[in-house]
DNA sequence: GCCAGAATGAAATAATAATTCCAATGCTTC
DNA sequence: GAAGCATTGGAATTATTATTTCATTCTGGC
């Protein structure tokens, strides 16, 4: 029963943090337990009683007082102080360093500027697309590609990070799908496989990639039904889809952002997966309704 | 005893404020006392207990009650919510959101709303990164990355797609980069020619693609310098990486976002070729300035 | 495989805090 | 200037919440 010398208690939330993390260790199950919704959670500890808290991460509210004994606290209430008091400090110095933000412009704080503009080009690439992606031919595309046999996937350079957590998603919704990759040169004889029943999602923007753009036409011309992502109608892609996407990027620094895109990829794949359930489970996909 | 018919209820903090201010000419003289009070002490009334509010305000508690009665509350319990909400409102309007869109349940209109989901969950991304990333974290990234001969990008599976566009971004930006893959089982070598003059570039989040901290730990403990970004605190990669991010994606239907992980990527990526810039131009670079 | 010792779960208990009640005071109006 | 009503103060009551206790389940060492 004897105490152990704990020593300092965390006077802040910095140092309470260091502590957990440097005993991270050796703490049982379920005070590591605790200890990561506490780091993940903070606003809930500062709010929270003992019970719902307790219940939200699952365990006992008397392990959430063994938590914070551990830490040197003597109970749950002074824990909660500490993180109360960060609560307090950080709404006031969020104020100020907006404030800074917009007065000290352009010399100082680079890097932080640098994000700054991609956080900013981001939001504005999806507010772009919640305004103007036609809902119809998002509910065309997810029935096309629900029915395909593979999906497969074609987009390169810097469209090629979309094509790889398409395929991502759609494996982990046990999606049938196929990426066309460039580097071992085996293209073509992939491409050769794709027939009429399956589908191609293809994701080029300007300037295109001509790989991309010659292999997509061989693919409509074979008659395989075409999903496209582009960025303009004037894309050699919008000419010989059977359905496409203008998404348009915001950009920064001359990169631009994948936001959007990928935002919608995530859509497509999800969808097709929910409609592919569907199809199982009642005979027939829901469709439109 | 007759109640007044105080009607509507104020829902958030704005409407409570103006509803103080609109009676403020009427309310009895404690009880603007009160009032005042709470305007100029949010936070304390977030999160006092209602003895130690009405002592630091200096009146009963019970007056305390009446004043939240005369706003139309039943207790004090309930006004205390609102000013609490105040300070957690900036993800609540998020999460709000997100719950009434959940995938799957609405028979119709069903695909719009799935891509509705990942946009809200984009935003909320972007909006915790820009909240909570640590400036001087950035700073000291970039420097790292800047000093490196080679910058090694090492991410699996969900993270893969932010990999292969910073090694996009890198390579327009003419920093040597060499991505880490798995395919052709070719790690080892890979991983070999790395040294303390290099550096390490890790993007995981749970649940850990075991390979990826395997190589991160090997990494480390040769001395090379290790950058992660990844969820928690708790995660094995905080543990040996000399900086790391924490970023915190909203997830939707089961898929988490890459908004603001790609953001910060690719500020890291802009940030290491400015850096470089600057270095190449001045003989050396530009640090904190 | 068994035996400490630690860790955990569940419920009882203690502490604390919100709310109510009632007496006392202050205002207003006739 | 007094009666009636609203307001206030203070303490009693009730509700809620933190904490403690104890039985049970793990875990690691011999």
């Amino acid at each position: 029963m004897s105490e152990t010398a704990v020593a300092e208690l965390p006077r802040d939330f910095d140092e309470l943090r260091a502590s957990i993390l440097s005993q991270r260790e050796s703490l049982p199950k379920r005070i590591a337990q605790i200890a990561a919704y506490a780091l993940d959670n903070p606003d809930e500890i500062a709010f929270g009683t003992a019970a719902s808290i307790a219940i939200s991460a699952g365990v006992q509210p008397s392990t959430l007082i063994r938590f914070a004994q551990h830490l040197g606290f003597d109970g749950f209430t002074s824990l909660q102080g500490v993180f109360r008091a960060r609560l307090r400090e950080r709404n006031s110095s969020y104020e100020e360093r907006l404030n800074t933000l917009r007065v000290g412009d352009g010399t100082a704080a680079g890097n932080h500027r640098i994000l700054d503009g991609f956080l900013t080009a981001s939001r504005k690439s999806l507010d772009v697309m919640s305004r103007t992606l036609d809902e119809d031919t998002l509910d065309r595309a997810i029935d096309v590609l629900a029915r395909a046999e593979t999906i497969y996937i074609l987009a390169r350079r810097r469209s090629y990070p979309v094509a790889s957590y398409l395929a991502y998603a759609l494996g982990k919704l046990e999606v049938r799908n196929q990426m066309i990759e460039s580097a071992a040169g085996l293209d073509p004889e992939m491409i050769s496989f794709a027939t009429p029943k399956d589908a191609v999602l293809v994701i080029s923007f300007s300037p295109y990639a001509p790989a991309t753009i010659e292999d997509a036409r061989g693919l409509a011309e074979r008659g395989v039904p075409l999903i496209a992502i582009t960025d303009s109608a004037f894309s050699p892609l919008a000419s010989f889809a059977k359905l496409w996407f203008e998404v348009a990027e915001a950009d920064f620094g001359g990169f631009r952002t994948l936001a959007s895109t990928m935002a919608l990829s995530m859509a497509l794949a999800v969808g097709v997966g929910e409609a592919r359930r569907a199809g199982r489970g009642k005979g027939r996909r829901g469709g439109q309704a």
